[in-house]
DNA sequence: GCAAAAGTGTTGTCCTTACACCCATGC
DNA sequence: GCATGGGTGTAAGGACAACACTTTTGC
């Protein structure tokens, strides 16, 4: 028995001993996480930036980016950056593509991995600002260091195309919302206008957004009905391949 | 001027030196690519496995892959890995995520960014066939080495999604082909039954099928037309976001 | 002549779009 | 009472799904 045991040790080590010498022959290369946080604010798409650390680009913005340490997940870097560079918790962030051009860095060859997310600038105050960190238009970014604005320039891309398959906007939207409010998200996002009785019949066929019997208060104007998303009947359906398609 | 051009290149070394000593302070991580290589073959979507190298994993499948060289792009050592494992070239790669649990490999710690493709089995004779390299049903293929039955999976399911968007389907027909054929591409990947008429209906309707007014040869049944796909004219239209919608 | 797959059209349903008028609130 | 945006219905057109019979070839 004691030998069986120690067989299984021996070959486990074994095997171990040669998965670790594979990796030690590899190359090893500076790895970093890079944020894209669009933020909504009443009626515009805005994105955190922060001016670059770099003398050579100064003047330029940058985006949220770090090192990955040694031993630690790439989601969990980003999230760090994140609390880092920011202040923020608990935000919910998606891979988007990884960037790995050798000559992107001007010190030397930086793989990213870039994160997106997409918040309501109003729930997350910014807790700290060094580097003039601060949100922004997104079109009115033009330029920014290393590739940073092809970098901005994809998750745009793939944040036009990610509303439009997935609830993102309601998770920047207060809980209970007014579907102008919604119906602003999707045209600052989307960059067009839509023709709000459509709006409406769309989203209503849908199924996900329940009446709250509540009503906007202190308005300028007739007081629109607030709505919640049904988050639960949705996780729900999207099983049965049934999601958002706007 | 000549002071001028000092101070310039002076300054330019110090913004350097900068940048070089801040990523020389980054942590280092092996970093790796492996390609889905989707393939099709008469009705079946298979995709490109070999068997194993590390003893732990022995009879298992894994993908193929290798790490990435320290000046390498990622799609570059993409192409690479698929060169020297299976003696392609010029196979059309796209990026799917990167991969960064820290204990996805028993060596320690790795990350992979994934790439994957979809081409024709008899276009890409394999002219190496190390580590019992061979296509393999998809869905037949249960287990594997590392983290690559999750990264299979996730690749599956961009193909799924890819594939009714973009005129991937081309690039693994013949230039000429049969409705029958692109058909039956449809209908391997996502894994359903289509109407025929309807089939035809739609993709008559996108507009980019030239009818090549010859017909298929040497078959059992009736001929059908064989068509080509207006690449041309996808991409003129493609760029006034009318693309392929299935 | 038999097997196997190609080719073809219509109908009903649903989704999308375009469009105009009255209503509730703050000031 | 006026400005601002909220709420609502309808009609036309386009896309999609369901469905059956005849034709052409190889053997």
């Amino acid at each position: 028995m004691l030998e069986y045991h120690k067989s299984i040790a021996t070959s486990n080590d074994s095997h171990t001993k040669e998965a670790v010498s594979l990796v030690e022959s590899y190359p090893r290369v500076p790895l970093t996480v890079d944020c894209v946080i669009f933020g909504f604010d009443e009626k515009a798409l805005k994105v955190l930036v922060i001016k670059s650390d770099l003398a050579q680009y100064t003047g330029k913005y940058s985006l949220l980016g770090a090192h990955v340490k040694s031993n630690e997940d790439l989601a969990n870097a980003a999230h760090r950056v994140l609390l880092e560079r920011t202040g923020m918790k608990d935000v919910y962030l998606e891979q988007v593509h990884s960037f790995g051009r050798p000559d992107r860095h001007p010190g030397g060859r930086v793989v990213t991995t870039v994160y997106a997310s997409l918040l309501n600038v109003k729930h997350h105050a910014l807790s700290i600002t060094d580097h003039e960190l601060n949100w922004h238009h997104v079109d009115q970014i033009t330029e920014m260091a290393f590739d940073h604005k092809e970098i901005l320039d994809t998750c745009v891309r793939w944040l036009q195309k990610r509303i439009q398959e997935h609830p993102l906007a309601f998770n920047l939207l207060p809980k209970k919302f007014s579907l102008r409010q919604l119906q602003n998200v999707y045209e600052a996002i989307l960059n067009s206008k839509m023709d709000r009785r459509n709006f409406r019949k769309k989203f209503a066929a849908m199924g996900y957004l329940i009446d709250t019997n509540e009503m906007e208060v202190h308005v300028t104007h007739r007081p629109g009905k607030l709505y919640t998303f049904d988050f639960e009947g949705y996780e729900q359906r999207k099983k049965n391949g049934i999601g958002i398609d706007f």
